[in-house]
DNA sequence: CGCTATCGATAAAT
DNA sequence: ATTTATCGATAGCG
C-alpha cells in the first residue's frame, strides 16, 4: 500500500475514505461519482484459474454460503453443518459439525453385524495404512493395551481441549439468536466464522483442529 | 455442458414458467404493470412458526444452499460437504460428505501429549454427561475393559459398514486438479439425497460418537 | 503475503 | 420494483 496507494489510483475519486479514519463513518457523500466500477458481472461457473481471484471468490462465497446456512438454520430450525476444504487444505466449517457427523453416521442404528476388520468390499483393506486409533481394538496386542489406553485418552483430551479453547468471543453484536437446537457456544463460533477475520494458525497439513466445533481462531488464551 | 454439471445441482428448483415473467428484464422497460407481484420481499430471520411455510422454505433454501455450494466448489476447486437435518430428522446431504468427514476427522493428528488437568475454562469437565466413548479410558473399570473393547470395536465396525452402505463416494479421494466437476458418484449421491426420501431408519438419538474413527477407504488405486 | 472487509454498481431472484 | 448476492478493485489486518 505504500507505492501508489495514496496517490490515488487511477479512477478512484478522492472522495474515498481516508485510511486514517478507520472509525465507522457515515458515508454522507452522496455526490456524483464518476462511475468507478463495472458492478457485478456475470461469470461462468467454471474453475477460476487466476489464483488471486479464486482466492477472493472463495472467501466471499464461503461467507455467503455460511450466511445462508445460518439463515436456513434459524428460519427452519434445522441443523446444518458444512465442511469446506480450500485447495490449500485449509478447513473452514460451519455449524456444530461434530454433532452432525455423529448423527449422520448414526443414520443406521447400531447393530452388531459381525463383519470383522478386513471386510471391505473393495478388497485390500487390511489394517495397514490405518492409523493406530482406527484399528480394531482386538488387534491391539495385550501388552500394548496400556499404551493404547493412554493414547486414546490423550486423543480425547486433545479434542476436548481444542473444543474448549475456543472460548474467545468476538462480540457478536446484532446477530440473531439461534434456536435452542444449536449450542450457544457453537452459535457464537459460527458468528466468528461469519465475521471472522482471524483464521490461521492451524493450517498446514496437520496441526489439526477441531471436532465438534466450527471455529477459526486457535488462540489458546493464556 | 460440462460446466452444466458443475453448475450445481441445479435443475431441481423452480418449475416457474409464468408467461408473464419473461426472463429478460431490462430496466428500460417502463411498462406499468397493474399489479404483479410485490417483488422480492424482506423477511425477518427468525424461526418460522407456520409449519407449512417453514417446510416450503426449508426445501427452497436448502436447494439454494446446495446450489451455492456447488458453484463454490466448481469455481474454487474446494471440497464442500453439507449435512442437514430437518426438524423431522430427515437428512439431506451435499457433496462427498463421507470423504470430507474423513478428512475432517483426520485433521486432528494424534499427539500423545497427555496434558491432563481440568484446564477447561468453563469448568464442569467432569465425566458426567459424557457418552461412554468420550470418557477417559482410565475411567473405565478394569473389569469393564473387555466390554469396552468390544464396544469400541463394534463402533468401528458400524462406522465402516455405514460408510460403505452410503455409497461409493470415495471418488474424490484426493482429486488432483479440480476438473470442473465433482465426482459423478458424489453428485448422484447428492441428488439421491435431494429427491429420494429413503432416509429412514436412522432413528438414533443419544450416544454419539464420532471423533476418533476416520474410517473411509484407502487410496483408490491398489 | 494471504485472506477478509468494504465500496460502488449491477446481475439475479422474487 | 425491491432486496440480495456478488463482482472487480482495493484497503486493512495479521
Amino acid at each position: 500500500m505504500e507505492d501508489g496507494e495514496a496517490s490515488t489510483i487511477t479512477c478512484l475519486p478522492t472522495t474515498k475514505q481516508n485510511p486514517n479514519l478507520l472509525v465507522n463513518q457515515k458515508k454522507e457523500s452522496k455526490e456524483q461519482k464518476p462511475k468507478t466500477t463495472k458492478g457485478r458481472q456475470k461469470i461462468e461457473i467454471k474453475r477460476i484459474t487466476e489464483e488471486n481471484r479464486r482466492q477472493v471468490t472463495f472467501s466471499k462465497r464461503r461467507s455467503g454460503l455460511f450466511k445462508k446456512a445460518a439463515e436456513l438454520s434459524v428460519l427452519c430450525g434445522a441443523q446444518i453443518g458444512i465442511i469446506t476444504f480450500s485447495r490449500s487444505e485449509r478447513i473452514y466449517s460451519f455449524g456444530n459439525v461434530g454433532t452432525l457427523i455423529d448423527k449422520y453416521l448414526r443414520k443406521t442404528p447400531v447393530m452388531l453385524r459381525s463383519n470383522r476388520g478386513g471386510d471391505v468390499p473393495t478388497g485390500e483393506e487390511n489394517n495397514d495404512g490405518l492409523m493406530w486409533w482406527e484399528r480394531a481394538v482386538e488387534s491391539v496386542p495385550e501388552e500394548d493395551m496400556e499404551e493404547y489406553k493412554k493414547a486414546l485418552s490423550a486423543l480425547r483430551e486433545n479434542l476436548l481441549t481444542r473444543i474448549y479453547q475456543m472460548g474467545n468471543d468476538r462480540t457478536a453484536e446484532n446477530l440473531p439468536a439461534f434456536p435452542n437446537d444449536m449450542a450457544m457456544a457453537d452459535w457464537k463460533l459460527t458468528n466468528e466464522n461469519l465475521m471472522a477475520r482471524n483464521n490461521r494458525g492451524y493450517v498446514g497439513n496437520d496441526a489439526g483442529l477441531d471436532f465438534g466445533v466450527p471455529f477459526m481462531s486457535q488462540k489458546p488464551r493464556q
